[in-house]
RNA sequence: GGGCGAUUAGCUCAGUUGGUCAGAGCGCCUGCCUUACACGCAGGGGGUCGAAGGUUCGAGUCCUUCAUCGCCCA
């Protein structure tokens, strides 16, 4: 970069062509990328802005969704980078679990538990190395402004480590435990979850009501959606409350078809008096309550469901029948015996897995857990700390907490995910876990390396359930920050600045990511949590792969319109809120383009020779006016920006461009432009001055929503006049914000309001702005009236009118009109 | 059943702390190929801001109730 050559006003511009994104796309991704202006600077003495960039389930292609909320933290990092931080923007990838698992078993037509679990790892491993790669392609043609160098894995060795590394600091906290305890169960996936994996969907079902025989005569009768479980049935209960309460409780109740089996009929006040007879069965396990019940009352263990769901010796002649033929079949036989009362269709909400839609299951099992329910008044208070935009977004947190029922259940009976660092001593059961030093480790290809501190024996057996993909995921801070590891690599100090995610994984990734930090650092992960909405379909449902309502593939939007044209859709968007899918926003994202483009054209072609160092020529009121507007809406953008209204930040610029620069003040400025004599020098000069400081700032301004573009005008002129290599790192604008009164807005505002009335006069009267009014009379509003004076010759100017008479209107009126004194010639 | 959002022009949406806030884009209508731009320019029509009460000198903007839609949770 040298002294900016004084440019000869033939010499061709990359801008003569037209704007065409497909050429400066790339071109601007090229540069960044040769440049590194993305990059972490781990010797720079700027404070850090770091981001916890979501790690995509690598589960399937680029979704259109990723670019809307991607785009939106994007821009924050672009505007946090001009600002001068040295941005700390990693990308990450969720290789990891069950979802990965799901797709490599769909991707090459195997089931994991019917292969060896290294080469179902390994085909794990090239499936998501697959997607990693399009997620990447898609990621940089949008201009996601990433520092590709810290990408990771959830899946790789460093992540492995640093999961492992958590739950070890869990582990000897207390705050990770071994327990057989019922837990949700999916006997699809054959494995154990946690609360926050369920989705409860509407499902219809048949409300029976059916009579047990009491020992000694009489009877009662119960009402459930449950038959099969009849099996499991450990007791009876009913309200305190109820009516016959006296006499029942103590009594003992025949389960039907059960061979006389009876069960005693106890009284809590859990039961709702007014659902179905009032009275309940309860059995091991049809529901949360059945669980607390057992526990409560120390019921009998009946597990009448297998880990595979069909139906386990207990179930008599449905034993091995799945859950729902089950429940058929034993509906069949209680009728026959005459124990169903009565029956009634319903539609009930049902919890199901919420990544394979099978009904879930309750089931006693050995499970790792991790301690929340003790501590969730701490976790509420943790999430206090966090700046939450928008800020109900927090509620959301607060309300998942304070409803948590279950403590956080990490274990899968799967084969693909992060081991657990742990052994269990063949001699006496105690579990072991490894070394520090020896992760990350995979337990079934060694031993703990010491022998069991409980009683010295020295065989184990390998733990070979795998972890929660959340439970790696949440550990994405102390991942950026390479939390536990030494070694000089570039990382993110804790807490990090910004979270940002989509508001329906607060319960997951938000609140485990605050349970890890709590409980490893007693702080929080991040200073500001950033929540985006979801893109909608078109007319504003949900989009859905069953009602075929998703829109076009991202690669087509981006080669139709470009990339600058799709971020500024997804930026259009308020955040937090839904946004459906419009491509009438990329097509005005487009426009803006076309327009900035040929804007440049024209302010760049009369900045011929101009050269900004030199002495600036006395300047006119619209000059200092359009410099206030400018700097006005620079401040308020910083605002909104500070605040992460992307959205509202770039509207405001664009009016600024499109109304402010375009419409007037470069109408009004035009005739300077075009006055090549030497007594019209100053007056081009001035309009030289204004156009190049307005125009470069205004550049910045939309440089973090439209990079592209900007990134094209930039390098074609003001790179080597600002001597700043990418725009991506000149500095944010921070304009002083003028007074609202002040007089340079006022008199700008005159010049606008007296156009506005010649304007409509020739719209009305069908006048080309071509034919020229010689002699006209303004009636200006009072505060127009008083500042016209300075604004005259730009209004004649841009209103091709030869002379103005003005005329002050009534007070408190803001109209002006106007009156032709001389008519143009026909 | 509980919580949270939303309900503003034909469509998609802005309207941060109550007083030029009744707006933007698209669509529509009327002109204009004016030496950056017809992917443009100028102008125009169009909404009693979901309903009913209330607070206030004054309410899309605050409170209450209701309706509809969506999300989350029982």
């Amino acid at each position: 970069m040298g002294t900016p050559p004084a440019s000869a006003p033939s010499s061709p511009s990359p801008l003569d062509a037209p704007y065409d994104p497909k050429a400066i796309d790339p071109a601007a991704q090229a540069l960044w990328e040769r440049e590194r202006c993305h990059a972490f600077d781990p010797s720079s003495p700027a404070p850090v802005f770091s981001i916890d960039t979501p790690p995509p389930t690598v589960s399937g292609h680029l979704h259109l969704g990723h670019i809307f909320s991607y785009t939106q933290a994007e821009s924050i990092a672009r505007y946090k980078r001009m600002r001068g931080f040295n941005v700390f923007y990693p990308f990450g990838y969720d290789g990891n679990g069950l979802p990965t698992e799901r797709l490599a078993e769909a991707e090459h037509g195997v089931k994991g538990k019917d292969m060896p679990r290294p080469d179902f790892v390994r085909l794990c491993l090239q499936t998501s190395k697959k997607y990693e790669q399009a997620f990447q392609d898609m990621m940089r043609a949008v201009g996601l402004s990433a520092d590709w160098s810290l990408a990771y894995s959830t899946i790789d060795d460093r992540c492995v480590r640093i999961s492992q590394r958590g739950f070890l600091d869990l582990w000897r906290k207390g705050e990770a435990y071994l327990k057989e305890s019922p837990t949700f169960w999916c006997t699809q996936c054959g494995t154990a979850l946690a609360q926050a994996d369920l989705e409860f969907v509407d499902k219809a079902s048949q409300f029976t009501t059916l009579r047990f025989d009491l020992e000694g005569g009489g009877s009662v009768e119960i009402a459930t959606t449950r038959p099969e479980l009849l099996p499991a049935c450990g007791a009876m209960f009913l309200h305190p409350s109820h009516p016959r309460a006296a006499e029942l409780v103590g009594r003992k109740a025949l389960v039907p078809l059960q061979d006389g089996r009876a069960v005693t009929i106890l009284a809590d006040d859990k039961v709702d008096p007014e659902k179905g007879t009032g009275m309940v069965m309860c059995c091991t396990f049809g529901d949360k309550t059945d669980v607390e019940w057992f526990k409560k009352h120390g019921l009998e263990l009946r597990q009448a469901v297998g880990r595979d769901g069909h139906m386990t010796a207990l179930a008599g002649p449905e034993k091995g029948l799945f859950v729902n033929k089950a429940r058929k079949a034993i509906l069949e036989r209680l009728a026959a015996a005459g124990h169903v009362v009565a029956q009634k269709d319903i539609v009930h909400p049902v919890a199901t897995h919420e990544r394979c839609k099978t009904d879930v299951q309750f089931l006693a099992t050995k499970q790792v857990f991790v301690r929340v329910l003790d501590k969730k008044a701490e976790l509420v208070a943790l999430g206090e700390q966090v700046r939450w935009h928008p800020d109900y977004m927090g509620r959301r947190y607060r309300d998942w907490v304070e409803n948590l029922e279950w403590d956080w259940c990490i274990s899968r009976q799967r084969f693909y995910g992060v081991p657990f660092p742990m052994w269990h001593c063949k001699a006496c059961g105690a579990p072991t876990v490894a070394a520090d030093a020896d992760l990350p480790v995979d337990p079934t290809t060694r031993g703990p390396g010491a022998p069991c501190a409980a009683c010295g024996a020295t065989d184990f057996e390998p733990e070979r359930d795998v972890m929660d993909t959340w439970a790696t995921s949440s550990e994405t801070p102390q991942i950026n920050a390479r939390w536990g590891d030494g070694g000089t690599a570039p990382r993110a100090p804790l807490p990090m600045s910004l979270r940002p995610q989509a508001h329906e994984i607060i319960r997951t990734w938000a609140f485990y990511t605050l349970v890890k930090s709590w409980v490893h650092h007693r702080a929080v992960p991040w200073t500001d949590a950033m929540i985006s909405g979801w893109m909608l379909a078109k007319d504003g449902e949900k989009i859905a792969k069953n009602k075929g309502n998703a829109p076009a593939d991202p690669k087509a939007l981006l080669d139709k319109h470009g990339a600058d044209a799709v971020r500024y859709w997804a930026l259009s968007a308020k955040l937090g809120t839904d946004y459906p899918f419009n491509e009438d926003d990329m097509a005005s994202g487009r426009r803006l383009c076309v327009k900035l483009w040929n804007a440049s054209k024209l302010i760049l072609n009369h900045l011929a020779g101009f050269d900004p160092t030199q002495p600036r020529a006395p300047e006119r009121p619209v000059d200092r006016g359009i410099r206030l507007r400018y700097a006005r809406t620079a401040a308020e953008v910083t605002d909104l920006l500070e605040g992460l209204e992307f959205g509202l930040a770039k509207k405001r610029v664009e009016e600024l461009f499109w109304n402010d620069l375009c419409d007037h003040w470069l109408e009004m400025a035009k005739d300077r432009f075009y006055d090549a004599s030497p007594e019209g020098a100053p007056a081009r000069r001035a309009a030289q001055a204004t156009a190049y400081d307005v125009f470069w700032g205004i550049l910045r301004l939309l440089a973090p929503f439209v990079p592209h573009v900007v990134e094209a005008i930039h390098q074609a002129h003001f790179r080597d006049r600002e001597r700043v290599a990418s725009v991506t790192r000149a500095a944010w604008p921070l304009e002083h914000r003028p007074e609202a009164d002040d007089p340079g807005l006022a008199a700008f505002d005159a010049a606008v309001v007296a156009l506005a009335v010649v304007r409509r006069w020739r719209s009305e009267h069908k006048v080309s702005p071509a034919k020229a009014i010689p002699r006209v009379r303004l009636t200006l509003p009072p505060a127009a009236f008083a500042r016209f004076h300075e604004v005259e010759a730009d209004v004649r100017s841009a209103g091709r009118v030869g002379a103005i008479e003005t005329a002050e209107g009534p007070a408190g009126s803001d109209a002006a009109t106007i009156e032709i004194l001389e008519p143009p010639a026909a």
